[in-house]
RNA sequence: GGAGGGGUUCCCGAGCGGUCAAAGGGAUCAGACUGUAAAUCUGACGGCUCUGCCUUCGAAGGUUCGAAUCCUUCCCCCUCCA
């Protein structure tokens, strides 16, 4: 095993803030595997990028011969964490769960050690507690400090509501932390207060705090607001290579480095030797394409990155038509069909309304073509290839009805 | 339980009897420019069988030639008092 300076130096790397620093050394020091929790929500077993950064985290924390611990919050779940939205969420069947728990081992293995990783779920102890264990974890908080929490004292003070049952939930993702014994706990920057509380807890029943270690939010691809499923600002660990290539791709120059920061396996030399060949008047874009080759290598493998590379290329380069369109059949009466049903029957666009705005506005190719006859009519029998946008493709086979 | 404030198109937010599919901003989308970057500029941004028609302004009724705007009831949210 490493020297404990060294698991410091390896654990320190990309962090936010490690609370208390002195008492993970102290347990290093200790010499067993530490016990390493993170949370993940039961609902949405779709991984992107900024779950990439815990999940590198927690690999670092494999390698160095600790025992990694992936809770799947299913009990926690059924509150959702704290955001406004007052609603308590329907509880998942059994089925469900264990089908996103698949779903979530299927993505996460591209980054953990499944030898070395325990899954847990939360309702295995949660469910045991009970009303009256509920009460008397609740009973161990007070309102005072649960309105430090940034988000609750927010709310509060600009008069939005806060449901009860929204303080039971970093109660109960403390109350994890002392079942699962946890030492260390990983999570996002916006997840100290509940971490936090895990530490109180721990305290309570009588466990050595956990240390607790957070990791900075990776941006999206807006470049503002923190990368998630529902602001659709995410690439997906699953994507196919062509996609995240294209949307690696289209992040700013300096989120760009951001992402080398949190995501990429070089080293800081390495990173800063890239920003100093910048400076010296190498392309951004030519390091966003090392970038995005080494994140698809990962997540799929060296082939699929070189075929991104070269898909990319001939589309934006050379304008080429990419070679993997999807087909659309469709059905056409005797007197053919107007383009802009066509269109919104292909699913290219939403409404027979908005192809005919795509169309106003040059936004629409036929074969390659830009397409200014609102009223063209396919017959059938065709098979032209369509174009939306700069991304949106279909090849449409005209069938006679 | 009492008093007051409020629910508008994806979000914020104007409108307060006709000129309202509804200002403005954000987000988004398309085009130009580019490195499918950013910034910037232009345009679009409910639906449709699209120079017109239909459906939207918490819900349901009503007044009116005409309502997002007025009235009634209901639902929901916030604040203060208890």
């Amino acid at each position: 095993m490493a020297s404990i300076e060294e698991q410091l130096e390896l654990i320190r790397r990309g962090s936010d803030e490690i609370l208390v620093e002195a008492e993970l050394d102290l347990r290093l020091k200790a010499g067993r595997p530490l016990r390493i929790k993170a949370g993940f929500d039961p609902t949405a077993p779709d991984l992107h990028l900024g779950h990439a950064v815990l999940l590198n985290k927690m690999r670092q924390f494999q390698t160095l011969g600790h025992h990694v611990m992936f809770l799947i919050g299913d009990f926690t779940g059924l509150i959702g964490d704290p955001t406004g939205k007052n609603a308590t969420r329907p509880p998942l069947s059994p089925e469900q769960i264990q089908a996103n728990a698949k779903t979530y081992r299927d993505q996460v293995f591209k980054i953990l050690d499944p030898d070395k990783t325990e899954i847990c779920f939360n309702s295995s102890w949660m469910n045991a507690l009970g009303a009256a264990g509920m009460l008397k974890l609740a009973a161990q908080h007070t309102v005072a400090r649960m309105l430090e929490r940034d988000d609750f004292a927010k709310r509060f003070a600009g008069n939005q509501p806060i449901a009860i049952h929204e303080f039971l939930y970093p109660l109960c993702q403390g109350y994890d932390s002392v079942a699962m014994k946890a030492d260390v706990e990983l999570g996002g920057t916006d997840q100290k207060f509940n971490l936090l509380v895990g530490r109180e807890l721990q305290k309570q029943h009588g466990l050595a705090p956990q240390v607790v270690l957070m990791m900075p939010l990776l941006e999206g691809l807006d470049g503002v607001n923190k990368m998630s499923k529902s602001l659709g600002n995410y690439i997906g660990i699953v994507e196919p290579a062509r996609e995240q290539f294209g949307k690696l791709m289209s992040i700013s120059d300096t989120l760009m480095w951001r992402y080398y920061e949190l995501l990429s396996a070089r080293t800081n030399t390495e990173i800063a030797g890239l920003k100093q060949s910048v400076a010296d008047g190498r392309n951004p874009r030519d390091i966003k394409v090392e970038l995005a080759q080494e994140i698809i290598t990962r997540f799929h493998n060296r082939a699929a990155a070189d075929d991104a590379l070269a898909d990319f290329e001939a589309r934006f380069q050379r304008n080429a038509i990419p070679d993997n369109i999807s087909d659309v059949m469709l059905n056409v009466p005797a007197e053919g069909l107007g383009i802009t049903q066509v269109l919104r029957q292909a699913g290219l666009t939403a409404s027979t309304s908005e192809a005919l705005r795509m169309i106003e506005q040059g936004g629409v190719r036929m074969d390659g073509e830009k397409l200014s006859d609102k009223g063209l009519m396919l017959s059938a029998g065709q098979t032209v290839v369509l174009q939306v946008g700069k991304r949106k493709y279909a090849k449409v086979h005209t069938l006679q009805t």
